[in-house]
DNA sequence: CTCCTTATTGCAAATAGTTGCAATAATAAC
DNA sequence: GTTATTATTGCAACTATTTGCAATAAGGAG
């Protein structure tokens, strides 16, 4: 499997503030904040783009230690549950990216792996249609779409 | 994780002429329609549905001795790549049915597990958009997108 | 600063899924 | 039917991911 290349226009964010917030909201709600969950938030921060919990593992250990996998993954399914991590299917692969405040979707070419990012309000029409004649409440979280980009289509 | 159930509308499939066109369809690309296969294609045609490897795996475990589990993840990709097998993610888990001639997508219900088909078609838009304005030819696979349905929607 | 509660970790074992390879058996050709 | 070819299988080892549980330590209370 190859390289998942991302181009992303990216939020400029304050790793130090952004981790005291985080600590902040994680107490609030009742839930801690240790060196652990510190270290993989910050791996997201300085990495751009996607990770697998395996490059998590990889990088996060190579820093500290001994973080067990288990913890990682633990940590992993955690932050996404709590929204501070996206998480979508790619190439089989499950990857996380810190989640943005707008969320979106990803476009994968099959061909050259480059991965775009799709604005959500591409499915606005799709929601309300499948509200108003299916009686679903979508809830899209980050669609995976695969397909050729303009490049490898030719 | 509950049971995924299934709301389809079947397309009547004779199970003998399906097998029989099917081995004749793998001779004539150069593969084998072994009994391995035959199985677990049987299981597909009396089973209506989506099934997991593991759940092939019981199944097809208890008609026939031992068919190593290799195998059947084996099998599995074989006919989702040549178009036997529809494959779809479904609350994590990797899911496949038979595929229909018509593609569909899913709508699950994230609280009852319920299982909606939905048809290709309201993608054609976004298809369309994604081309024009993305340059980008999406392959649309069966996606499945997670809600609530309207029983649960209340 | 110390103590208490309990969320979280590390470990180890279990469950999923994948892969290399020699042995097997489904086809096609004769 | 027999034989040759090679796709496919079973096995066993391996990687990936999950889970139970006792030990640890984060954060709140005093």
């Amino acid at each position: 499997m190859g390289n998942l290349t991302h181009h992303h226009h990216h939020h400029p964010v304050d790793p130090e503030k952004f981790q005291a917030e985080l600590k902040d909201k994680l107490n609030s709600l009742g839930y801690r904040y240790t060196p652990q969950r510190q270290q993989i938030v910050g791996l997201f921060l300085s990495e751009e783009g996607h990770l697998t919990a395996k490059e998590v593992t990889e990088h996060v250990q190579q820093q500290s230690a001994s973080i067990d996998q288990a913890t990682i993954y633990r940590s992993l399914e955690f932050f996404y549950k709590i929204g501070v991590l996206s998480c979508s299917q790619m190439g089989g692969q499950t990857v996380y990216e810190i989640a943005h405040s707008v969320p979106h979707h990803h476009l994968v070419c099959t061909n050259c792996d480059t991965v775009m990012p799709l604005d959500d309000h591409h499915f606005d029409d799709l929601v309300a249609h499948l509200w108003q004649d299916h009686q679903f409440r979508a809830e899209l979280t980050h669609l995976t779409i695969s397909g050729l980009c303009g490049h490898c289509a030719n």
